[in-house]
Formats: C-alpha cells, structure tokens, sequence
DNA sequence: CTGTTAGCGCCTTCAG
DNA sequence: CTGAAGGCGCTAACAG
C-alpha cells in the first residue's frame, strides 16, 4: 500500500506539498498538483483515513444507531436522515446495537469513531448515552430523554397521536378498548399509553385492565396478545395496537379464528408503516413523521458541532390516517 | 478526553504498563491491572478507536454497501450478514452508495476504512471495486462479476429463477408474454431476462420486443411501465415484472383500469419482497434466498481474511412462490 | 510555493 | 514492572 511518502517521493516534492496537493490546497501550483497527482495514480495510492482522521480529530461521519437495522419502520427515517448528512458532505453509517454492550453501536458511542450520532435503540443504556455526549460528540436521542446539554430530544409526539387514535374509536362508538402495549422499558409504548389512557379519562370510559396485554412490537407478539384476548372470550369493542406490526400480527389471529375486521371488532394502530396501506382490511393508523424525524435530528447534530444552541427538546405532530380497519359501531 | 497517559500517570504506572493491563497482556500482575483499570474507570477513559486502529492497521470491522438503505430488499439480506459477523466478533456498518463517487460508500472503499466489504449496489463502479480489492481487504459483491481474485461474487441464480417463473406461465396456458425489465445496467436484470428468453425458446413461444418495457425496479416505474403496456391495447396474456416492486406499481396501475388480476392477466414477480404477499392479490414470485446469500457473503470475507482460498463464484437457488397472481387460462 | 518538523493517541520493543 | 523511544500515515504550522 503505497502512502503520501512514496508519493511525494516519485513526485520529486516534499511530502508537505504532496499533502496539500492532495487536499487541494491553494498555496500549491497547478503545474505540481498535476505532477503529484499523477504519482499518485501511478502508484495506486489511496490515503489511510484513520491516519488522517486520527490528525484531524474529526471524521466527519455521523452515525445512525438502530436496534434493527432491518426493522420496516426505518426505511423512511434513514431517508431523512440520509440526505440531510449528504447535503452537508458528511458520511453517514448505520450500525446495529444487538449485541448490547459489546455491540458495535456501544464500540462507536465509546471511542468516538464518529463525530455525533442519532440513536433509536431502546437496547442502548442511557447511562451509556450520558457518558458519551459531550461537546464535540453531540447525540440526538429518538426514543427517550437523557440527562445531559449535548444529548438532545427529538421525539414524535406519541401521547397526542394514541389520544387521537383512541377518540377515534369512541366517536366511532366503541366503549370497551384493549391496548396491545409494547415493552415496558420502551419510552413510546409509556407515551402511547398515556394517550390512550388520557382519552378514556377524558370520554369517561373505564379502562379495563384484563384488556392491556404485552405483545413487544413484534407481528408475533400482535399475534400471540390477540389470541390471548380471543381466548378470554368477549372481545373488546375495538383494540388500540401500540403499533402496525402488532396490529399486522392481529389481523393474522383474527382471520385464523374467523373473526372479521372491521365488522366484529375495531383496530387502530401506530406508525403507519408502509405495509399498512396494504393489509387487509387497511389499516387505520397513526402517522409518524418519520422522515422529518431524521431530517431535524441530523439538523440540530449539525448545528451543536457548530456550536450553536439548540432547544433540548423537540416535540413532532402525528397525523390519524384513516382507512378500513375501522367501523361505527 | 482523557487518553491513556493520563490513565497510567493517575494509576501511578509507565504509560506501557497501563496499555498492557487494558489490553489484557499477560506480562502484567492482577493488582495492577486492577488499578489501572480503576483508574481509567475514574478518569472515564475510552481508548481512540483510530489511533488503535491505525497502529494495528485493522480495523475488525467489515462493511457492507447498499445503494439503497431504506430498500424493502435488504432488510434480510442485513440479517443474515449481521449474525455472521456478529458471532466472529467484528463489527458490522452499513453505508449508502448514494451520491456516487462522492458517496459514504466510495470513501470506505477508497480509504480502507474497514477491512472487507460486501457490495450490492449498482452505482458503485466496477473499477473502484476492482481497484480496491486486495488481499488484506476482500470484498463480496452480489450484483455483478469482478476481475480481481480479491473480489468474488455471490450471486442468486436469476437466471433459473426467471426461467422457472415463465415455465410455470407458459404451464398455465399463457402463450404471449410480456417483460417489464429493471435498468438495462443491472446485471441481475439482464439475468433474469435471460433467463425468460430460454424459457421462451425451450417452449417454442416468439417473443415479441414490443412486451418489452423497462421499468427501473422502481414501483413507479412499474406502474408507468404497465400503463403504457395498457395504452397500447392488446395486452398479453401474463407479465413477468423483473422485480416485486414493479409488480406491486404494475397491480396500481392495473387496478386504476378495472383490469382484474389474474382473472384478465396474470403476473408473476421476482424477489418475494414482505409485501408480495400482502398484495392483493398476493403475488406469485421467485424467492431469493436473501439471508443466505448476506450470510454466505460475509463468510466469504472471514475466509478470505484468512488467507484461505475460496471460490471466485457462488450460485445460490430460487424458489418459486406460488400465491395469487397467476391463473390457468 | 516548498521543505522541515512536530505531533494526533496508541502500541510495541528493549534495555534496565 | 518501568521509561524511553520509534512509528503507524497524515496534517499543519513555520520557516525558508
């Protein structure tokens, strides 16, 4: 692997002038820069990033954590994401952090392998979180809140939208809601909850507590909490699922026993991941602005490494997309 | 940010001491490793990944490029590289090829900022692939065909696959076929396409150019594709969409005419996306073995690491998926 | 414009 | 176990 040395060498310059050509420096005539290049050509070389990251103490790569890099609902978050860095000519990288501590996601936050990060991964420790953030390491945090200036909020407002979701169906008529929740570590799930529970309270419906029951975000989970609720015999009115791919899995137990959706029973669910649309019945659901999510979390990584304030904390609207999984009663 | 000099003068050791009792070398006593380690804990130290990585000139990290992140394809592909590298004790980071020769992608590969890669994507150069490839940094590339014993290629057999797919039309009676083509760069394209022609040949059917329509792999494309099909009358008896998300945009488009499938036209796709089977109706498709191929890719790298000999090729099966989309005529 | 020089933070001898 | 020293490949003053 030739490095700048043999380049400067077999360009007949030193090898300061051979690194300023490189980067384009001005201070270096067109004539050597033409020389130097072509060395550089000729030998292959291709300069060592960790070198030059490790002289510059910045990466300019920010990266994306994701408990799942192959979950669905984060196509759309990448996106924003992705294009926000690019048009700052930064790099961006997604790393998983299964694994937990020993993850690579933990390896990035810890040695500062990039220069700020964006992290939606319930499985990374806050503490973790805390520790890493600091001035020149800014973090944006999807999924919670963390105490500390450089870690900041960006968070769709998930109370609001399981409200709204939740009026719908008792202005629909429903009176007795089940809440399939998702895991009880996860901040969301908490916010969606409270939103649904707000609505109850504001309608005075009582909340039942037979009919809250734990299906982790997964389709399996949907699946398996459903066939729970079908099990105890009567059924909920309608059913609150704390997002798509559980509701997606519900829909499967449903169909298995016979039951129909819409006109047996209601449901709702949360995200509108792109499968929604798709389902059958379509389901009805609560939008996330997921690409606005990234796009401002990206933003405001930006605009802490410029130094710049910035709120401690943003607070996105959802939107109700209605579709077929839901019926007056 | 403390280094590890401030670690070994707060530990009241020789800065080597202190690199190898956090490095866990033998030459050093369990007291001492005890107090460095407190003494880093203290301090907060987190060792620079670059510098490490620098000194080492290994990064134990692998890449793997995608053009498109947010892609409904990878997310098992993701999968099964994932666990793989996972369980040899690297790192995974996923880049995105967008932006070309400017992109995330290109740097990684140009830079050697990880130590092999594996590639499915379309817009990276085939010259920068071959250029890049070296013994101390493999690549697997999924998508094409590569001149450089460093670079090997996985790939699903697309041409079997779309010849089993026109077989099983041509079985159920349909005599005139069209294709709704992917870029005409895409080798996976031309494979599939290929693939089709034979089966046509084997059968005796003509083919006629004008059912040939591209389509980008895009759902888009596929429902503009499709649309002009329809525009020119004289619609054939089944399509073969060169991918699923054109065949999702084709079934839009053909809905939006009151066309009935498959009762007026039967399609077939290629790749069983998540969503072939939520379609309505579900689409029958060739199944790739996604999470296979990412696993096997990822071993590749590890053997070639190695410094193992490996296969320059590996052909990988599909599966034909029989849904709804396909009728006897 | 060019060359010299001093590190970036870490790892690894090697002689005490 | 220590301390010094050399270097990984590159960048960025600072003098010439």
């Amino acid at each position: 692997m030739a490095t700048i040395k043999d380049v400067a060498k077999r360009a007949g310059v030193a090898l300061s002038t051979a690194s300023y050509a490189l980067n384009g420096s001005s201070k270096v005539s067109g004539a050597t820069i033409e020389k130097v290049m072509r060395a550089a050509r000729e030998l292959n070389y291709q300069k060592n990033g960790f070198a030059s990251d490790l002289k510059r103490t910045k990466t300019n790569t920010i990266a994306l954590i994701l408990s799942d890099m192959s979950g669905p609902y984060f196509s759309e978050l990448i996106k924003g994401v992705q294009e926000v860095t690019a048009s700052n000519q930064y790099d961006l990288i997604a790393c998983s952090s299964v694994g937990g501590s020993r993850s690579t996601a933990t390896k990035f936050l810890r040695e500062k392998r990039v220069d700020g990060a964006i992290i939606l991964a319930n499985n990374i420790q806050t503490q973790l979180i805390e520790e890493s953030a600091r001035e020149d390491f800014p973090i944006v945090v999807l999924d919670r809140e963390v105490q500390n200036p450089y870690a900041i909020h960006v968070e769709v407002n998930n109370r609001q939208g399981a409200f709204e979701a939740t009026e719908h169906l008792i202005e629909k008529g429903h009176r007795s809601l089940g809440y399939v929740s998702g895991p009880m570590d996860s901040h969301d799930n908490e916010e969606r909850f409270t939103g649904f529970s707000d609505a109850l309270e504001h309608y005075d419906i009582p909340f039942q507590s037979r009919l809250k029951i734990s299906g982790d975000f997964t389709r399996e989970g949907g699946y398996r909490a459903t066939k729970m609720l079908i099990a105890q015999q009567n059924l909920p009115d309608a059913i609150f699922y704390a997002n798509d791919e559980m509701a997606v899995g519900g829909l499967q137990a449903f169909k298995e026993k016979g039951i129909q959706v819409p006109a047996d029973i209601s449901i709702v669910g949360f995200d509108d991941i792109q499968l929604a649309e798709y389902v059958n019945p379509p389901l009805t659901t609560v939008r996330q602005p997921k690409y606005e999510a990234g796009a401002l979390a990206v933003h405001m990584i930006f605009q802490m490494l410029a130094g710049e304030k910035v709120e401690k904390s943003f607070n996105l609207s959802t939107e109700l997309v209605e579709r077929s999984s839901v019926k007056m009663k």
